[in-house]
DNA sequence: CTTGACTCCGTACTATGGTACATGGTGTAC
DNA sequence: GTACACCATGTACCATAGTACGGAGTCAAG
């Protein structure tokens, strides 16, 4: 069909890495429809979408593990839209604990900064001092990484 | 002294795992301030006082690299703690574009989440058909993450 | 003096999401 | 018919922050 790219052309219009595509394979993720007989991938529409829906996940925060999760939920005729929806709740309550935190750590950071006399020589700095603290107010930044290893795309 | 302390009693101390700390050691962070004729690292309050700084600061976002470097500053006698205050206030820039990123993340993540009628089979969710959309109006969950690999503690 | 806990070092492995490179085959335009 | 872009596979590497493990040496209590 007029519609196969090759992997160099799916790339491009999706806007990724070709290694990354191959990534994708490894992964189960994302395989080629067909190939050609000299063994080169063929994407056809189908493959397509499914490399846009896993860079709109990927833009909502889910990981690849996740992605390849909803994946199967669409292929699976047991599944059902609640299946999805809970899993973007979780996602979600996931998203706002983070905000959470990270608020928490914008306070703690604000306020380290308003302590500072920028003339001081470090020894007599008060935010370096602070954190040699035992008991510290400090944001207890934790655990829940919404996405580790983040490189997002621009 | 009495104050020095093993590495096992080091990491009790501190909560964290002796790999950890030998880890630190490997990229200049945290070396013992002694050792035994055996070759067992003794850790002072220095290096106590050092390790708690470490985790101080991974709590408040900043990544082990950058941890170093307001080690460094802390030492290097020309430092001024307006470097200090420099390095916090980007920080701070940097987790508050992240807090920015995260509420659009969760505004779409709400709209995906209201737009699903649960019994549906998942051929007709809306949010699978959503994220397969060319153009989305998806968040643009863009890069800058605040601490990659981000495991945190709990 | 033996047992068990602790420590040493070096290396490999984990998760996450890719990127890079070498070596060789393919496809096509001129 | 040859040059050049493209693609194949496999493997290694990047950052980040650790964790795990094997084999050997050490320390303290009984």
């Amino acid at each position: 069909m007029a519609s196969d790219l090759k992997i160099g052309q799916l790339a491009k219009q999706a806007g990724v890495n070709i290694e990354t595509i191959r990534y994708y394979e490894r992964l189960n993720l994302l395989g080629p429809s067909s190939r050609l007989p000299s063994g080169y991938r063929l994407y056809n529409r189908d493959a397509q979408r499914r490399l846009r829906f896993i860079k709109n996940a990927q833009a909502l925060g889910f990981t690849l593990h996740e992605i390849a999760e909803l994946l199967n939920l669409r292929v699976s005729s047991r599944a059902r839209c609640g299946d999805v929806q809970r899993k973007a709740e979780a996602k979600l309550a996931h998203v706002e604990a983070k905000i959470q935190e990270l608020h928490a750590l914008a306070g703690a950071l604000k306020h380290l900064i308003r302590t500072c006399r920028a003339g001081q020589p470090t020894e007599a700095c008060p935010i370096l001092e602070s954190l040699e603290q035992e008991t510290t107010n400090m944001a207890r930044a934790s655990s829940s990484s919404l996405r580790p290893g983040d490189k997002g795309r621009s």
